[in-house]
RNA sequence: GGGCGUUUAGCUCAGCUGGGAGAGCGCUACCCUUACAAGGUAGAUGUCGGGGGUUCGAUCCCCUCAACGCCCACCA
């Protein structure tokens, strides 16, 4: 019989995605409304860059966030997700300026300041919704009039509110410092921007010649020979024998015959290398310190790009690898290079220009974290704020146990610059929160501001505080500050926990006494299928608006929910997209099957007295689906949840509710027809609400055809746990009758019996509620399992001989086919399921008969064993009476 | 050097406070059966990384070794 059917066959994802975005957003679905839970829950999103593309990291954060706030919304909760992006200092002054020069062969100092600043703003205004429109291809419910950049005035404010609480407190100070120099960029960048990789080296051993003690050498080792130049000392350990009579001497650095200083200091390690270290206080953060308690004076060597400056005449305009050359040759001409052996050194490379770190002396803004760091860890000790899974803690403790003072300014122009003002008449040195009119102090007007921006993680800092209006009184009173701030849950990737989670805690704590968010949800790292990291030179990346394009956004959703959960990493094979694709399809051709039939089903359910077993069992399956998701979700375990809509709905609604439907749907009772018309139609929609925070646009669709388009999905009820439908014994019996019909198939397969094949089957159980269910459904197994005709009996009763057979623990399958069997094949079926079950009974059986066992184990346990020991009794009866049969 | 993590079916991973191991994908056989071949039915597969210990009992707890991964620090 052909259905009659105007659903498409397989499920368009793609106009569904449009469709439904477009519907919420003119409904307004995505802002906060008042419910049931007379609560807010709030998450902000952590803000992409602005030049940033949508890759699987976003697409996860995303779709968690999502899974998340739809969940909440559907509970009843007051739900804001708030969006927005991120100025991101480097990579946007990077892109515009590869652009400009590209297109003029101009840099941003041929442009100057001004010019080039409103160039970047332009850019941002024209490109910089690239990702936004991305992320709405995903279905993200964030309320867009929320949505901030972190440039924005608010945020503007905030940051120098901020800075001058801090700086007028004494907690941001300028310094002399060495620093972390990227040469590309030309600024300064912070500790947690320094990426360590190995790099084969060189291992040198220097003479110096002690100018005091003719005839005596030094021999020192060093890697980087090239900075001598810039050497104020040769240190030794004090306690060293052989070395600390030269202590107060002098020695002579070779090719330049600078004179130097020779100092005793703890730092230097009598094992390690020669016991000589030189000291170069200007280019090496130990020798930095070393300098500070000798007051060794500080040469700098180097120009802003990293090549070496008239300071260092033989080897000036070079950059360090080819100075290190020159350096050995001149050395080896001199006869002072004693040996140079190969080394594997770690040197800092900057995060985002992957170029070789110089420290550098130079003067920069710090801000001592030491006190906010105390307060952000206690926050976490005492349970303000909680890390899902636990574990990362440690990560975040880690990093705060031993705070380092942060070095904040960038010597760049794109970002908030650094509110602190310089008098040129006096010596006035001033933060403001509003450009001043005038100077502090000689009250004149010429001053000039802070030519340095700051670095992009202070403005990221108090982003869950500028997001709601802070510190602009109207702001946070438009944007209920008071109700949503603190935050619920903050969702984001590992690799952010010190730039991102801990500045968060601090800077949020340090302003408004309170843990910006309750709990932290660190999901895992996509990686590609072998487990390695997704990059560009690998070109191993999964394009994530590929996969919404060749699957759907559902798909792609699912799968990502699907494989987060606790884990550290994602490994994605677009192979798991494709399967949670199908499930997708299999839901939708589920309703495929039940929508012709819906005009016949009732809005309300039925009376219970009128539910037939299987409607009772299904509804007590829903049920306990209903309570281990909202467990799971709360917990941020999206892959439960996935896996337990996943199994319901292909092993329990699709392959057993459904196909037990048939019956009653093609069949003449007009009652029973409406009445599982009903339930199937119930049964969906709850299905749909349960799916709907993983799979929105699916379920949407199928919402509209369920309601005829009277609501929507989106803002219904999540499905709650209901003790009136749990069901244990209705249950068992399902299953035992599933048992039954699998035994059937698996007898008919046995014996390779085509599916047109009529069978006659004879039942033996001496379960009585069994047997009665079994009876009840007797019709239904035609359908499911062609059987003709058949007998349920107790086992009393003599078995048929010369049959395929099949015995479970409860009951045992004949199906009478003389001639058509091979009888010795069924004996040997039948002998190994018996040693089989024999293992298993033996297995049991010697723990009951384990004294140690008996008298140790919990009641419940033993008596598990007992159950199990007497089934598997049950079932060798079972069998060797079926064996007996056939001889 | 310090820390964290991982090691379970061919692959990707679950396995809650210890009671005898699961899923998806893949694979094999048979089926275009009237929602779905993006499907159905049936099926195979594991010394739960190695060794030791605690326990009546260990994938789970403790010790140890190994491999892999990540983070931090530092290397003259």
């Amino acid at each position: 019989m052909e259905i009659e059917n105007d659903l498409p066959k397989t499920f368009d994802p793609q106009s569904a995605q449009d469709k439904w975005y477009d519907v919420w957003m003119k409904a307004q679905s995505f802002k906060p409304r008042p419910g049931k839970q007379k609560q807010t829950f709030t998450v902000l999103m952590p803000p992409p860059n602005v030049t940033g593309k949508l890759h699987m990291g976003h697409a996860l954060d995303a779709t968690t966030q999502d899974a998340l706030i739809r969940f909440k919304r559907m509970k009843g909760f007051e739900t804001l997700w708030i969006p927005g992006t991120d100025h991101a200092g480097i990579s946007t002054q990077a892109v515009v300026e590869k652009l400009i020069w590209k297109q003029e062969k101009k840099n941003r100092h041929d442009l100057g300041r001004e010019e080039f600043l409103r160039r970047v703003w332009e850019w941002k205004e024209q490109y910089g919704l690239e990702i936004v429109n991305q992320q709405q291809k995903m279905g993200v419910s964030c309320d867009w009039d929320y949505s901030t950049f972190t440039l924005d005035e608010v945020p503007n404010k905030a940051v120098n509110k901020f800075f001058v609480m801090l700086f007028n407190e004494g907690l941001i100070y300028q310094s002399d410092y060495i620093v972390n120099w990227d040469p590309v960029l030309q600024s300064a960048i912070s500790d947690a921007e320094v990426e360590h990789k190995d790099v084969k080296g060189f291992f040198y051993s220097i003479k110096y010649k002690v100018k005091e003690a003719p005839g005596t050498e030094l021999i020192v080792a060093t890697t980087r020979p090239e900075t001598m130049y810039g050497d104020t000392a040769v240190a030794v350990n004090s306690d060293d024998e052989r070395f600390k009579h030269l202590i107060g001497m002098t020695a002579i650095i070779p090719i330049s015959n600078r004179e130097v200083p020779i100092i005793g200091d703890e730092h230097v390690d009598i094992e390690k290398g020669t016991g000589c270290l030189k000291v170069t206080p200007g280019h090496d953060f130990n020798d930095f310190e070393i300098g500070k308690r000798h007051n060794l004076p500080i040469i700098n060597i180097l120009n802003k790009d990293g090549t070496f400056n008239k300071l260092a005449p033989e080897i000036e305009g070079m950059k360090p690898k080819e100075a290190r050359a020159k350096i050995e040759q001149l050395l080896t001409e001199l006869d002072a290079l004693v040996e140079k052996k190969d080394h594997m050194n770690s040197v800092g490379h900057g995060q985002r220009s992957d170029e070789i770190i110089e420290p550098m002396v130079s003067k920069q803004w710090f801000m001592n974290t030491q006190s906010m760091s105390e307060e952000a860890v206690k926050a976490v000790e005492n349970g303000e704020m909680t890390f899902y899974p636990k574990g990362w803690e440690n990560t975040y403790f880690a990093w705060l146990r031993n705070p380092k003072d942060w070095c904040i300014s960038r010597q760049l122009w794109w970002g908030h610059q650094i509110p602190v003002f310089y008098c040129k008449s006096c010596d006035a040195k001033w933060a403001a929160e509003t450009n001043p009119s005038e100077c502090i102090e000689c009250k004149g007007k010429d001053f000039f501001q802070d030519p340095d921006v700051l670095d992009t993680w202070f403005s990221s800092g108090l982003w869950p505080l500028s997001t709601l209006g802070w510190p602009d009184k109207q702001a946070m009173e438009e944007k209920g500050f008071d109700k949503f701030y603190p935050n619920s849950t903050l969702i984001t990737g590992f690799d952010i926990i010190f730039f991102w989670v801990a500045r968060m805690m601090m800077m949020g704590m340090k302003a408004t006494n309170k843990s910006p968010f309750a709990h932290t949800y660190i999901h895992a790292i996509v990686r590609d299928k072998q487990g390695r990291k997704m990059s560009k030179s690998l070109g191993n990346g999964i394009d994530p608006l590929d996969m919404v394009a060749q699957y759907g956004a559902d798909a792609m959703r699912f799968t990502l929910a699907a494989g987060s959960g606790y884990n550290r990493d994602l490994n994605l094979d677009p192979e798991r997209i494709e399967g949670y694709r199908n499930f997708v399809n299999k839901l939708w051709n589920a309703f495929r099957f039940v929508y012709p039939f819906l005009d016949k089903a009732k809005d309300d359910l039925p009376v219970k007295s009128e539910w037939h077993l299987h409607d009772k069992w299904i509804l007590a399956e829903l049920n306990s689906v209903a309570a281990s998701m909202n467990k799971s979700m709360d917990q941020y375990r999206f892959d439960d949840a996935c896996s337990d809509i996943y199994a319901f709905v292909y092993d329990k609604f699709c392959s057993w509710y459904i196909e037990l439907s048939k019956n009653i749907l093609y069949g003449e009772d007009e009652k029973a027809k409406v009445l599982r018309a009903t339930m199937l139609r119930y049964c969906f929609k709850k299905i749909v609400t349960l799916l709907h925070p993983i799979c929105p646009f699916l379920t949407e669709e199928i919402w509209s055809h369920l309601e005829g388009g009277k609501s929507l999905l989106i803002t219904q009820e999540y499905v709650e746990f209901d003790p009136k439908l749990e069901n244990a014994e209705v249950q068992e019996m399902m299953n035992k009758f599933i048992d039954v019909t699998t035994g059937i198939r698996n007898v008919r397969s046995a014996v390779n019996l085509k599916p047109k094949d009529e069978i006659d089957v004879r039942l033996f159980s001496d379960d009585k509620k069994l047997a009665k269910f079994i009876f009840e459904s007797r019709h239904f197994l035609k359908d499911l399992a062609n059987v003709k005709s058949g007998t349920i009996r107790n086992k009393g009763q003599e078995r048929p001989k010369k049959s395929a057979t099949f015995a479970s623990t409860h009951t045992e399958i004949f199906v009478p086919l003389e001639g058509l069997i091979d009888i010795n094949d069924q004996i040997n079926r039948i002998k190994k399921d018996i040693e089989k079950t024999q293992v298993e009974y033996g297995k049991v059986e010697s723990k009951l008969n384990n004294q140690n066992f008996m008298n140790n184990a919990p009641e419940e346990v033993r008596n598990e064993v007992r159950e199990k020991a007497s089934a598997a009794q049950e079932k060798l009866k079972s069998l060797n009476e079926i064996l007996s049969s056939f001889q």
